[in-house]
DNA sequence: AAATATTTTTAGACTTATCTAAAAATTGAA
DNA sequence: TTCAATTTTTAGATAAGTCTAAAAATATTT
């Protein structure tokens, strides 16, 4: 099933609202978010009831089911992932990719997002740093930073920080593109010396445990 | 001014109808062009009429005036340099990106086609072999296959051999980024040992008159 | 050149998404 | 708890793009 661009942009403004106020989303609300008039947000609320994407009752404002939650996820997830690939390799300031990133969100082609996706190395935050959804709809949730040691099989960590600054360490990272920002995931860890084989973007290398514990990383938890 | 996208695959349609048959397009043969109804062509026509999009007279056809040739050639060039977007960087194949594209090439914004166009360094053709337009509306042609050194300056070829196979002349050019495909722009040609310095993409190299003359391009025109 | 076939246009209707203005329901204050 | 203020819904209209069916114009055949 696929929908239009505008009942994709509301579903997107009730996430968004529900996010914030934790409660259902008054027709108000939503025509304020949307910017357009409190009549027009009646009509598309029901015609959003009847498609089973949102629960509407009269004068009790709207909340998502769990589809429409999975759609406006989505399309968050496309929004994020295009202003990555604009500022990145297009070379735009991050404050000017909203309005495309509008456009392209709607753009029909599920692999057209996971190849872009794929390209850019799986980005977990935005250029404004928000959380890009998965496929799955899990949002990554910054934590602590950590050594990247401390992450277990399976894990993944965003690069923050070295511990170590001589430059032929820092050439080696470069060389095994293990740059600040970058996203790792732990694929294996040896018992016997506990080096890790870990993977960025399409490279999987191989770290030992010292070159762990010099990498400062995020974990990246992703939630529901 | 800006158009809907329905507005634009009237003009891109009529466009190419009229390139094809060299004279004006008939309301029949756009409706099936457009896989839509003949009473749908006449409204819509007398609308790009009434905005000097195209000429339309009842019973005698229509034909796009320079502003409306104008926005489909540009329409045609963004679906054309997404396309190579999709197969050189994202890896589809050819024949899986028109669908696509069709989505893409109605994007509002004339920068990220242009920024697109600089990071794949400004293709001539797209994955199909189709010419590529430029800013202005040129659009490019094929030419006999001749050696770079027949280039003057300015002038641009396409890489699409070598008259040396050896293995360091090849790495050379790996190395220069002039591989199958390229596009070279000369810059300057030194009139003293006719060595040439050559543009591709970011790239300006300077190669001497023997590397020019193993190099065999097609030259590119550029035409209304 | 008249009759027939084809193409094109018109008229009227439908859908999506929007609006204004008025009516109805809910909320909040005295 | 009743009355006023606010919010929400309804009713009716509009614009873009499409459709069907019928009328009008053009093209073709005999």
């Amino acid at each position: 099933m696929s929908y239009t661009k505008t009942e994709e942009n509301y579903l997107k403004a009730i996430y968004s609202l529900q996010v914030k106020i934790g409660k259902e989303v008054s027709t108000n609300e939503l025509a304020s978010s949307l910017e357009t008039k409190a009549s027009s947000v009646t009509d598309m609320v029901k015609k959003l009831d009847k498609k089973e994407l949102i629960t509407y009752e009269k004068y009790k404002g709207v909340s998502l089911t769990n589809l429409g939650k999975e759609i406006a996820i989505n399309i968050i997830r496309n929004h994020r992932i295009w202003e990555v690939f604009l500022v990145e390799k297009l070379g735009y300031k991050w404050d000017e990719v909203h309005e495309i990133a509008e456009q392209l969100e709607h753009i029909k082609s599920e692999e057209l997002v996971d190849r872009l996706d794929d390209f850019l190395d799986h980005p977990s935050f935005d250029p404004h740093g928000d959380p890009i959804p998965d496929r799955e709809g899990n949002i990554p949730v910054r934590k602590e930073a950590i050594a990247l040691n401390e992450l277990k099989k399976g894990e993944t960590g965003i690069v923050v920080g070295v511990k170590n600054t001589d430059i032929d360490f820092l050439q080696f990272l470069e060389e095994m593109n293990l740059t600040l920002g970058k996203s790792i995931q732990v694929e294996k860890i040896f018992d016997f010396d506990k080096s890790k084989v870990v993977k960025t973007g399409q490279q999987t290398v191989t770290i030992s445990k010292e070159v762990g514990s010099f990498l400062i990383v995020e974990k990246i938890i992703q939630t529901k």
